[in-house]
DNA sequence: GTCTATAACCTGATAGAC
DNA sequence: GTCTATCAGGTTATAGAC
């Protein structure tokens, strides 16, 4: 007679643990309303009522999610631009090594946020306490004092956007350049460089 | 008596119209899994039997929603990108230009479509017929032959971000911000001109 | 803590009267 | 063509046995 054996090779992780795993990756994958409880259940390997056992309801799963990724999208961002001891150029360096770094691993991090912030602005503010903190950020203030013919915002947006873009548009863009997997992995890693050579160019363009 | 009125004043519009407007509505703000066909009949003004009497379903309706609003974004694209009487220069102030308008009036047309084709590239497909047209395009031979130091690909996926980007995170961006409605239009405006001034700048770096 | 069974509700779709 | 009423199926959440 055998010992007690699980189907699936059994992790040494709380069942709790487990849940928050699976919801994680189908609510990141689908989305809120696309997911179903049941979805999250059979990648977790438990039973359904399990889940409402420990986390009483989706939407309470789904939150304690999405706090989580706004904490792990922002946690990249904030350090960086309001260091008092770091160079424009540092942070700039520093914002496309850490983001593109972040992403290679969780490319579907930035589509998920948007996607669900736009039909709840509320969750968002809960993680970033000031509204308005990229106008008050050290960066900002780098900015007006070292480039003033600069707007610092759209300096900001577009430093973001060649960051984060990519991995918004990976799976459209490898429909529409042709890439596998390894050739965009490629890529960004050739952008870590990219950016902060193309960035400089803009700050001393008129 | 009085002659027979409608609740709303009635659009001389045809039922079907009717429908599918308040289907572009819904969707595009909602998404597909999050909308319920009451919103839209509701919406529409109308009985929800109808709508799957004009559209037989949920599906065939959003599938037609969608190949529109794929058409109109590629539209502005496509025929830029290829078209071979005109300048690198004047191709890159072409996409800024029309881009920023077109998604000035339908700010979430690039999320919409974005999401969506994460769990359904085979829609994507069917408008695009070719894949990989990026590289085969008038604008990529350009940087080749002209931009040699230049790697066309990294170069339009920068060019598109600077553009759609700010669109895509514009719920986020004016609570980061602290941006109104009207202070984000102006931003795009302003950014209308400035990318072509930073792309100029990107091509001469190095 | 974990399961099975089921309640309570919601959603897409259709039947049938007008 | 348009409506009301309703069905069939699916979804979240819970009750209750183990």
């Amino acid at each position: 007679m055998a010992k007690k054996e699980k189907v699936k090779p059994a992790p040494d992780i709380s069942t709790e643990e487990k849940i928050k795993q699976a919801a994680r990756k189908v609510f990141t994958k689908k989305g809120y309303a696309a997911t179903r409880t049941r979805d999250i259940a059979e990648e977790a390997g438990i039973n359904l009522a399990l889940l409402n056992y420990y986390f009483r309801s989706k939407e309470k799963l789904f939150e304690i999610i999405m706090l989580e990724k706004l904490q792990k999208f922002f946690s990249v961002l904030l350090p960086i631009i309001n260091d008092t001891a770091t160079t424009l150029e540092n942070k700039v360096e520093g914002i496309a090594a850490n983001y593109i770094d972040l992403l290679t691993t969780n490319a579907d991090l930035p589509l998920f946020i948007l996607s669900e912030v736009r039909n709840n602005p509320e969750i968002f503010i809960k993680i970033v306490q000031r509204k308005n903190f990229l106008r008050e950020s050290v960066l900002v203030k780098q900015l007006r004092e070292q480039k003033p013919g600069i707007n610092p915002l759209q300096f900001l947006i577009s430093l973001l956007a060649m960051c984060i873009f990519p991995f918004v548009m990976k799976p459209v863009l490898q429909k529409m350049a042709d890439l596998a997997e390894n050739d965009f992995h490629d890529m960004m890693l050739e952008r870590k460089n990219l950016i902060p050579v193309w960035i400089k160019a803009i700050l001393k363009a008129k």
